[in-house]
DNA sequence: TTGAAAGCGCTAACAA
DNA sequence: TTGTTAGCGCTTTCAA
């Protein structure tokens, strides 16, 4: 059990232990022969660097954090994350990093100060944030923490950190557009209430904005992105006068909860009323009818805030703190199918 | 951006660097009153200690590592590992370890050398292996790294490691009866080839045995576990002859494609033929018809492995590498919705 | 009850 | 080109 160490390594290849070092670390200055024997002794001995003592004596971690913002009961299932959180972890090993992932609770000063403790304590580098609602306040405690931070799925620039989102408001202004054209007059929109500056507040802007240009009726109906409420928000909508000529769900999983509390209560969907989603996830193509939704090009979108989160370390590293605010806005692209279809 | 450490709390506190280790790992032998003192500079500082030097120092990390095995891109959207990650985060938080990560891919000496690597550079102190479809030979292989492991949802019990898993084959056979008992005749069974000793293997198993026992008639499909798999496979079932009465999906995924399949053919469900899935997760109930299914207990059995694996980390610190072989088989229970309905 | 010394495994700086 | 020295921040002896 007792585990193998540089010296060692140079005990073997009758070396120092600093020339094993050395040709760890690619230093020039190394004959070929002695390297070659070196690697030899690496090999014979199945040497592995302990990552701890590096990181102590480099003063540098290579881990980074996916961070979960507002995780709760009803979100563990949700698909979103495992897709976003699969390309982080994929981006971040090529780059050479590890990755941990943290749940922070709505809670919010703990669950935040739970993980800047880990961050004090040297855990990881830098965070990339998920999650909406992420408040200005919570911002601006953020802000002071120095703490290397992308912010995902945020919906506007931050003078303080680099945001990599998508143009949730010009995909609900496109859907809304288009449902205008083709005659709809009455509106209703599920989404999860609040989120200033988060995506849901972004999709609800858009709608809005939309809405208003075409002189449509709305309503609004909040839900909390689960399946579960996007059911009773529909149930709930249709007792309403007038009913709406389609109901906007501002995710998939909402979705297919109005889409089923439609077929329980008998409303045919898109003969009585349209339904759409948001996001495009596996599912929503499976769903009778089939779900017309936005697509959202997640996981592209997680390759660019690995990337510059690590750019943000570096930076930090180096004592650069300034930097041009960065804000990546990517496409959201309307997937006609059944649930709105003319 | 100069850390805090433990000698800048001594000087501001007036002891020595050494009393405030003391009072950080709660050594008896220290007066109420210097204790308070060393506190109070704790807190002043905002002192975090650095976990990489104790780490190094301690030869200890707290670190878990959740690896997916058999990871492709057609799991990423598998709403499976999100769950089941979440779990093993939240026990693993609970007990005060951190968590990281891998996606093992299925080119097996590699993916396998990456985390053998990774846990001899004292990354983390042990790992959950996820995923079906760890072979013997695999498991003779990782039997030799001696790194602290649990299986989780492999089907067969392991001299080597502790396995938690569900009792898929009852399951399998439960529903199976319940199908006999109703009239029908023809199964037909969508299901990942191979996969021996895994969760796959358990469901053909349990799903031949009772079938055998009731004397239907079988046929079976291969799939990968994702939606588009199922559509295809209820696509060619459908061609033969004769028709099966019932098509049993290993997953729920797959059976959502096998019932949009179906709708698109234009075969009613459950008038002409019944659909199942299996794991129940939240869109289950939100296809339509609404799928039955079987429900396992992930988030329990998450729970359970990451305490498993825990006790398996202290053992092989104290050099006590025998142990009793622990196998934990939780209870899958049918959940009956639309899809196979009377 | 507290402090001083040693060393976990590694790398940066310098000396040979 | 290689070896020696020092120290990253912490905890574990052991002495005061």
């Amino acid at each position: 059990m007792t585990r193998v160490t540089l010296r060692d390594v140079a005990l073997h290849a009758g070396v120092s232990h600093q020339t094993v070092s050395n040709v760890l670390n690619d230093h020039p200055s190394i004959r070929p022969q002695t390297r070659e024997r070196v690697l030899r002794a690496i090999e014979a001995l199945d040497y592995h660097p302990n990552s701890a003592a590096k990181a102590l004596r480099e003063s540098r971690v290579t881990t980074i954090c996916c961070g979960f913002y507002d995780h709760s009961p009803e979100t563990i299932a949700d698909p979103y994350r495992n897709l976003v959180q699969s390309a982080f972890l994929a981006e971040a090993t090529a780059q050479g990093y590890d990755m941990t992932t943290a749940f922070l609770n709505s809670d919010v000063p703990r669950g935040f100060s739970t993980l800047r403790t880990s961050f004090l304590q040297q855990r990881f580098a830098g965070v990339v944030l998920v999650g909406t609602s992420v408040t200005p306040e919570c911002l601006d405690l953020l802000g002071q923490w120095n703490m290397p931070t992308v912010l995902f799925d945020h919906a506007e620039p931050s003078a303080l950190f680099p945001v990599v989102t998508a143009d949730y408001r010009s995909g609900m202004e496109h859907l809304v557009t288009r449902l205008a054209f083709r005659g709809h007059q009455r509106l209703a929109l599920v989404i999860p209430p609040g989120d200033q500056g988060g995506s849901a507040a972004a999709r609800r802007e858009g709608f809005h904005a939309a809405a208003l240009r075409h002189g449509l009726q709305t309503t609004t109906e909040p839900g909390d992105w689960s399946s579960a409420s996007g059911e009773t928000a529909f149930t709930r909508i249709w007792r309403r006068t007038p009913r709406p000529d389609a109901v906007l769900c501002a995710n998939d999983r909402m979705a297919a909860g109005a889409l089923y509390a439609a077929r329980m209560i008998g409303v045919g969907v898109p003969a009585d009323v349209r339904i759409t989603g948001f996001d495009d996830f596996e599912f929503a193509r499976y769903t009778a009818p089939s779900l017309t939704t936005l697509h959202v090009p997640l996981a592209e979108m997680a390759r660019a805030a690995v990337r510059l989160l690590l750019t943000e370390i570096e930076t930090a590293r180096a004592g650069q703190p300034t930097r041009e605010p960065v804000f990546l806005k990517m496409p959201v692209t309307l997937v006609e199918r059944e649930s709105a279809a003319c």
